[in-house]
DNA sequence: TGGAACTGTTTACCTGCTTAACAGTTGATG
DNA sequence: CATCAACTGTTAAGCAGGTAAACAGTTCCA
């Protein structure tokens, strides 16, 4: 494929560089293959999802609360590894279009147990479906070996953050 | 799958609640898991380059200078996978440390052609060795095919991107 | 000789966080 | 039982790392 931006390039750049077979050191850092694999797969959730679909970090905010009904912001923050603080604004979102409710816990008052509605578990069902199967379609290329292979080792990496 | 005896126990007792056993519909998107992941690696490189460090985002633009000097700020916009207006204020950065030049292409008025620096060759490789012996040591629970294996399952991904 | 397309740049904006501070609540310890 | 550390959710301010739109200057092409 020779993309006029290639045709560009050559003139700007004497030497015959193809963007496409870029070779530098950053093809070697993990952290910069992991970046740029994420963009990718990030735009996919979002065009899956379409025009008003909800964000990656509150749909894994809903997808906790379905899973864990009755957890605490605290909690659920410590889960997704982010600040409680962070956590409020998503969680107003999630109220907002009626996902969840915040309800006080009789035996500790400083707590909200976070409960889905049903309409929150129905919505998050048909939202989780659509975003595996763009997933799907996106990573076809990969055999379902290779995906749990990778599944495997990101997850391994999370892990390595504990020990450090 | 969480038992009802669990959940129980992390109502009475939230410190029981623990995150690397957490199992959920999230375990298995590869988005999720990636975010996690580039979580950890990106929050390792912070670390390693210390207080004063450059950023991912200036440390590969650096990078492809080096490796491509003369470059023009649009192709290294195109190479990185950003809007060439979110490159300049890195680059900017960059020319105030003196790692660059911006010098005026003779053949096309408009473009700046970025060449490093002695001083930021030298600062670029000492930097890539600091960056590459810290995500050494933190995938060190990975043994080298699978970091390699790793990569090209990136790599893969990325150009999964075009054909969509 | 236009006009389309590319150059770098500024501006305004957005998302997804962080840190610091706060009041209310709880439980443990003296 | 008094108090104090620690936890709850929340607000406010700020930062990182972008995007989109508009712009003037430049180049290419028909």
């Amino acid at each position: 494929m020779t993309t006029r931006a290639q045709l560009k390039a050559n003139k700007a750049n004497p030497d015959n560089l193809d963007i496409n077979t870029t070779v530098s050191d950053l093809e070697n850092l993990v952290g910069y293959n992991m970046k740029r694999a994420y963009v990718v797969i990030h735009k996919d959730f979002r065009e899956a999802l379409g025009e008003n679909g909800i964000s990656p970090p509150t749909f894994s905010a809903l997808s906790l609360v379905v899973t864990y009904p009755q957890i605490s912001q605290s909690n659920l923050a410590r889960m997704l590894g982010i600040e409680r603080s962070g956590l409020v604004s998503i969680i107003d979102g999630l109220e907002q279009q009626d996902y969840l409710a915040r309800v006080h816990s009789p035996s500790d008052r400083r707590v909200q147990a976070l409960v889905p509605t049903a309409e929150g578990v129905k919505a998050y069902h048909a939202m989780l479906a659509t975003v595996q199967a763009h997933e799907d379609k996106l990573l076809a290329g990969l055999s379902s070996s290779e995906k749990s292979t990778l599944v495997k080792l990101l997850i391994k990496i999370r892990a390595a953050e504990s020990q450090a």
